[in-house]
RNA sequence: GGCAGUGUAGCUCAGCGGUAGAGCAGAGGACUCAUAAGCCUUUGGUCGGCGGUUCAAAUCCGCCCCCUGCCA
């Protein structure tokens, strides 16, 4: 079976990472790790965006080359993907020269086929900001405000790029291909824009208006502007062009391509990933069936308005692990979103589901669980001699939770995966209150269904911690430890089945594996 | 202005033609293995507004309003 190759959107490195670049790289690695405890094989590609004029000018202004300022700020993103256990196969770097190689044969390759072409362009241009200035930056008066400084007309030659010839085809591909864009109803925005005059797109800048970028390898007095970069890292580091470009020990990118998941923000659907991209594909000759899946996820917004630094409400992810932990973040921003669509952060529901899901449901549960049956029975289990209604109940919730969980992680409904999985906690903890196995514990009588007790509580973790590995690697992986059993080499969730702990399972000892939090909900970040 | 999404309990949302639902928050209770956790019960809603179709509408249709997004 062919791997299932994930990407994310790579990070411009010009500002360090806020809590929406750890939602999207924590929800490619959900799904990633999810995938391959399926049983898939998975690559999982994520990385920086270096180029362009913002990086350039940032570090110009703080007196760095602008490779080493990119180094640094790529390196508050690589910590933090290594703090939330964000585990990607690839990395990609667009300022990787095996990367620059393919982005050059692929606009030579473009520029032989006559698909670009060089033209003049008469406009206003601020010399201030370095930057053409169109109707959208006039004021209400007409003319262009004072932060742009001197406004001058100006002619400038640049390569563009046919885009609109397939302009049509990009339009016959999204009606006939429903699953192109998830969620669904974010290809009407595509197919609107589609409607409009189909414009080139201009793809380059001249090399004395922008020298960090790669140039063009048919005429040097311009560098490729963005789009032929950027996007271009989803294939050039999957393996494209790999062997007439020098690359060694790339991905196979027959095997690997196309990618199942280009999760992106909703920020970047259009124009660039669902216009430009397939077309660029397109015209470099990959079939409709080459075509990658759009994964649009929605934004974490604040009190209801959005994440900016002018209004000073964005919210640091590395605090936020600090505080809660990588998994406790982990869980927060997979369980409070719908995939697609927008959501709001806030101190009362990232601490609620810390204390009252993480702390008081799962971990208490698992901390009950085990310590009772050290208490009664020195942490062995025993899984024969009794049966009744409720246990048969249990196993029930716990065997219908898989194919529940399976469904909705499929479908990238992750927070209604983990409310599959957590029917189990839920269902298991009133389990406790109802066979009260501290009463049996005084019944010498009950001797055997107490054991059925013990054993049915560890047993049913087993699964949840299982199930909520990708999600909180780290937690389930040390509840695991605890219960004294993990994962086999090459375990697979189809595996997983009522009797994973064999008769006679000694369990380890119990620590809490969510302490509380005594938090004040104004101090926290 | 065009297109789309959305509007359901204090909060976050599910339901999408057949007697209003979940979680959290609030109130009450029984229990004690556990991280002052967990369990049970419970308060609370003319399902944005108006009109229509139907035996029956939160659910379908029309108009209007609010918020959000994309485009202009």
């Amino acid at each position: 079976m062919k791997p299932y190759y994930i990407t994310t959107a790579i990070d411009y490195t010009n500002a360090p990472p806020h809590i929406g670049h750890a939602y999207e790289k924590v929800l490619a690695d959900v799904m990633a790790r999810f995938q391959r405890l399926a049983g898939r094989e998975v690559y999982f590609l994520t990385g920086v965006d270096q180029h362009g004029q913002k990086v350039q000018k940032s570090a110009e202004k703080v007196g760095l080359s602008p490779q080493a300022f990119v180094d640094g700020i790529t390196s508050h993103f690589t910590s933090l993907w290594d703090k939330l256990n964000v585990r990607y196969d690839g990395w990609a770097a667009t300022t990787d020269p095996k990367h620059k190689r393919v982005v050059q044969a692929m606009l030579q390759k473009l520029h032989d086929e006559g698909q670009l072409y060089k033209q003049g362009y008469t406009g206003f241009y601020s010399v201030r900001q370095e930057q053409f200035l169109t109707d959208k930056e006039r004021g209400p008066d007409g003319k262009f405000g004072e932060e742009w400084g001197e406004v001058v007309e100006l002619e400038e030659e640049n390569w563009y790029f046919r885009l609109s010839d397939h302009v049509e085809w990009l339009k016959t591909y999204i009606k006939t291909h429903p699953d192109f864009i998830f969620p669904a109803h974010r290809a009407n925005d595509v197919l609107n824009v589609l409607e409009g005059k189909a414009q080139d797109l201009c793809i380059s800048r001249p090399v004395e208006r922008l020298s960090w970028g790669i140039p063009l390898p048919f005429d040097e007095n311009f560098v490729n502007f963005v789009w032929f970069d950027a996007l271009t890292n989803y294939i050039s580091f999957a393996g494209y062009l790999a062997e007439e470009c020098g690359n060694a020990d790339m991905p196979d990118f027959s095997k690997l391509w196309p990618s199942e998941a280009h999760v992106i923000g909703k920020d970047i659907l259009v124009p660039a990933h669902a216009l430009y991209w397939p077309i660029m594909l397109h015209a470099l000759g990959f079939s409709d069936e080459q075509i990658p899946r759009l994964i649009v996820h929605g934004w974490w917004n604040v009190k209801g308005s959005k994440m900016s630094k002018s209004t000073g409400n964005v919210i640091d992810p590395n605090a936020l692990a600090d505080t809660f932990t990588a998994d406790g973040l982990r869980y927060y921003v997979m369980r409070d979103i719908a995939t697609g669509y927008d959501a709001d952060f806030s101190d009362e529901r990232i601490i609620m589901s810390y204390n009252k899901e993480l702390a008081g449901g799962l971990g208490n549960l698992l901390n009950r669980s085990i310590n009772m049956a050290q208490k009664y029975r020195n942490g062995l289990l025993v899984s024969e001699g009794y049966d009744d209604a409720e246990n048969a109940a249990l196993r029930q919730t716990v065997a219908e939770a898989l194919p529940a969980y399976q469904e909705k992680m499929n479908a990238w409904a992750i927070h209604d995966g983990i409310a599959a999985a957590w029917k189990i906690v839920s269902h298991a903890n009133a389990y406790v209150d109802s066979t009260k196995p501290f009463s049996l514990a005084k019944d010498p009588e009950q001797a055997a269904r107490l054991d059925s007790v013990l054993y049915h509580l560890a047993e049913a973790f087993v699964h949840v911690a299982v199930l909520l590995n990708p999600i909180m690697p780290t937690a389930m992986a040390t509840a695991r430890a605890q219960i004294g059993w993990d994962m086999p080499e090459g375990f697979v969730l189809s595996d997983l089945k009522w009797g994973m702990l064999p008769n006679g399972h000694q369990l380890g000892t119990p620590v809490p594996l969510f302490p509380r939090l005594e938090i004040e909900v104004s101090s926290a970040a």
